[in-house]
DNA sequence: ATTCTTTATTGATTTCGATCAAGCGATTGA
DNA sequence: TCAATCGCTTGATCGAAATCAATAAAGAAT
């Protein structure tokens, strides 16, 4: 269960074994069914999960009726609405499974009590780092923009339909499957 | 001096006098003149700033050319490149003061002490929340990005020039030109 | 003082992506 | 089995912002 996660511990930090067990020990295992709700708009979220199996979606409801997609997660990686999670504010997106799906979740507290331990866990901070589009991604045209998310995710485009990554990547569908039709040449 | 850095540190969290002195006596000043580096392309940021007085300008360089302006920051202003920080690499990206300014260095090493000293310095991690817009904003139209700023950010506009404040807001000069004069009626 | 450069404004034109619209499998459901 | 819905593709049109261009105004440099 705990492989790909400690995995992925192990490359924010070095950390003995003994801290290892000290974070695994600590972490709860949850499980999620398709649609279920990992963060709902409105509520604080308290902890930072990291995505074993299945597939997540970031979004925000616009006014009630469109959705604007914040970010796809897959296995492997490390899921938190930064925005509420760092500013403990209510939080304004949902993150949604899209698939059924297991998070191991690490509570802002278990966070506070492991770095009164011992400050080398301060080292964990660094999965805060946000995973967000830069600016300088925001100003590509939707072929670049396609071409980075190639680079970057291939996963992300086999796992999610195209109108969820058309979103992601500011665009509308049709644009995104000209962008298509056009790189296959 | 250390009056608006005391009153931006107390709304981070509760700390007790002792434990704002433990800061202050922490920090050092750093005066820059017009045109100097606080975080030079290539190298690991290693330290947040306080800017108590002057303005910075937070930009990429493009090909050696043109540039993308990524933030501009005026006094009062928590100051970081949250890339190279928090993940400790080399950054892709310069901060630049625009006028003779001051800032307060908070290093990253003295971050790790405190918090070693009493983890209930762990609140000052907010001070690393991301200032960068967000998704939504970035596909706003011209005109709504202006007045989110004007909203926002009112002395952004008053203090830097079009050029600046057209790039950060991911627009030509010409563009912002004419959304302030349509805006004026 | 007078050149030179930078910055902002305004106009004309072009272009890229959004929107509108239609059609086509593929899945779902009665 | 036959709609009905959904996801994607493709075409036509439109519009907003970029680009190109010219000028004016303001600063900087010598």
């Amino acid at each position: 269960m705990y492989q790909s996660f400690l995995k992925s511990i192990k490359k924010v930090g070095n950390f003995s074994q003994e801290q290892l067990d000290q974070i695994t020990d600590r972490i709860e295992v949850r499980t999620l069914k398709r649609n279920d709700f990992l963060l709902k708009e409105g509520t604080t979220s308290q902890s930072l999960y990291f995505l074993n199996s299945g597939s997540l979606r970031h979004y925000k409801d616009i006014d009630g009726y469109s959705e604007l997609t914040i970010n796809l997660f897959i296995e492997g990686d490390w899921v938190l609405d930064h925005h509420s999670f760092v500013g403990q504010r209510p939080s304004e997106n949902n993150i949604q499974a899209f698939e059924d799906s297991t998070v191991l979740e690490l509570p802002m507290h278990v966070l506070h009590d492991l770095i009164a331990k011992s400050p080398s866990f301060f080292m964990l901070g660094k999965i805060l780092e946000n995973a967000e589009p830069t600016k300088e991604e925001s100003i590509k045209s939707p072929e670049d923009k396609y071409r980075t998310l190639m680079e970057n995710s291939p996963q992300i485009i086999q796992r999610f339909p195209l109108k969820h990554i058309a979103s992601y990547l500011g665009m509308t569908p049709e644009t995104l499957s000209r962008v298509r039709s056009k790189i296959k040449d």
